[in-house]
DNA sequence: TCTTGACTCTCCCCTTACTGGAGGGTGTAT
DNA sequence: ATACACCCTCCAGTAAGGGGAGAGTCAAGA
């Protein structure tokens, strides 16, 4: 009969751990003293508590470790377990390499301009919407127009918007002047279409690389570049048309300065 | 300004996240409404939450994100700050490779065996200890031999060991019949040698490969071949004499089949 | 004006696998 | 008798929130 201090020397697993095992039943000392409370391990606890740091290792958790000891588990549940594990790890290193090339680009940025960018780049999930929303080939002038047409549309109904602004634009290639746009607003319940205004169901996205603009849309071209940059660096490419959030846009008495627009590029994997 | 769900809605973080982030000073509501308690964030605010989660995706704590945007850094000690990241996140990986191979190796040891081993093994990290030993080449039977003049000399000085007796065996190879063994007891305190007996710094071991034989010596040939098996399969190389540790041995009036010997390989990477 | 339903608030407990410490009892050697 | 190492239980804390209770608030429709 060991006392735990004298058992924890030879497993190699401290007081605190032992005693942590005992109160959730993963590892009990042989006898407990019942006046004194004192733990006592025998040797024969020696290859549990062994096994238990092996399965440890594998990167099972303690339940998982309790399940499997006391034999409640069929050879095919022990496979089982050992294969979602095995794919646990897979992800994990996955996503641990990509964080790392993240991290090695940053890097790399702060060497070259010697400061971290203001703004960053989040991969994020866009979820779906109901909008309305008019499109066009129009010139950048035109895009105004859109968003007066969508407005003093959805005015007339009574209805405001149930989120801010989204602007889609679908050129592959910027030509000089004119653009694709789509001008979209989120709405909920069941509005009526009219005109050139459609009601339809605006897909969500999977992964979208999001920056934030802050500032006037004439000096959107450096944030665009930023993305565009970090997209390159990250292995990821374009998968779809662009959007723009108009998270806060022009209003009255609003100085330009103070807009806020997030840029959204769909993505995928290299 | 968004109330906490709309907020929520726009950056895609929970109410909760928010909440939270709020509690620990991260990201402060722009107005708190002081009769309600309802919390307004402004569109400006929208960057921030944005940085928040591009940081976080870089593996930063949200400690280490709160005094990154208060600007209490200098760009030197942000670079200090993602170099020691990389290099975290590097030995994660690495890690979890190692993991991961554990792993398949089990899989394939279960699909072989059609069942979990009864024994595991674990690489462990040996502590340095004082012992009183004898060494001499000797046969099989000579090992006995051994444990009573160790154990005889140290009854003589009145003194038990401080832990369970081991064993060390110096051969490359196994010749017939006669081994290089040391057997030796830990002690605490000077102890005096005498003959044979020798005192010295028994040093520790950074990495062993340890498996547990449970029962009687002469079945421990099953137990060596699965430890050099998985040596073998985990990339693992012997760097040193092997180690026997007599947790449960010979007694009077105790079965063989009680016995507990942990097997101790030093090993290095491969 | 009232009601309904969606939203928000605070407060507390829960998660993993322990670690640290306070306050008090036990065992053994001198 | 006393020192000292060892052991006990209980409480609090870790990172980053999640779940839920119970109560208050807001906006729209009747």
């Amino acid at each position: 009969m060991f006392k735990i201090g004298e058992f924890s020397r030879f497993s190699q697993v401290t007081v605190k751990t032992l005693r942590y095992y005992d109160e959730i039943g993963l590892l009990k000392p042989a006898e407990v003293d019942p006046f004194t409370g004192y733990r006592y391990y025998s040797a024969s606890q020696f290859p549990r508590i062994h096994r238990i740091l092996a399965l440890k290792d594998l990167g099972l958790t303690l339940e998982q470790i309790g399940d499997l000891l006391e034999g409640d588990l069929t050879p095919d549940q022990i496979r089982g377990i050992l294969v979602l594990k095995q794919s646990e790890i897979k992800q994990q290193v996955a996503e641990e390499q990509a964080r790392l090339a993240r991290v090695e680009q940053r890097l790399k940025q702060i060497e070259q301009e010697e400061a971290m960018p203001t703004q960053e780049v989040v991969i994020k999930h866009v979820p779906a919407h109901t909008i309305a929303s008019v499109r066009d080939t129009v010139t950048t002038a035109g895009i105004a127009q859109l968003f007066g047409e969508l407005f003093g549309y959805l005015g007339q109904l009574g209805l405001g918007p149930a989120g801010p602004p989204i602007g889609i634009y679908y050129d592959e290639e910027f030509r000089d002047g004119v653009i694709d746009a789509e001008i979209a607003a989120p709405v909920v319940g069941s509005v009526p279409e009219g005109g050139r205004i459609k009601v339809r169901e605006l897909p969500g996205v999977n992964q979208a690389a999001s920056i934030i603009h802050e500032g006037a849309y004439e000096d959107v071209g450096g944030t665009y570049s930023q993305l565009l940059k970090w997209i390159d660096a990250n292995g990821y490419r374009i998968a779809g048309p662009i959007r723009e959030v108009y998270v806060q846009g022009p209003e009255p008495g609003r100085d330009p300065s103070d807009y806020v627009t997030e840029i959204q590029f769909p993505v995928e994997q290299v």
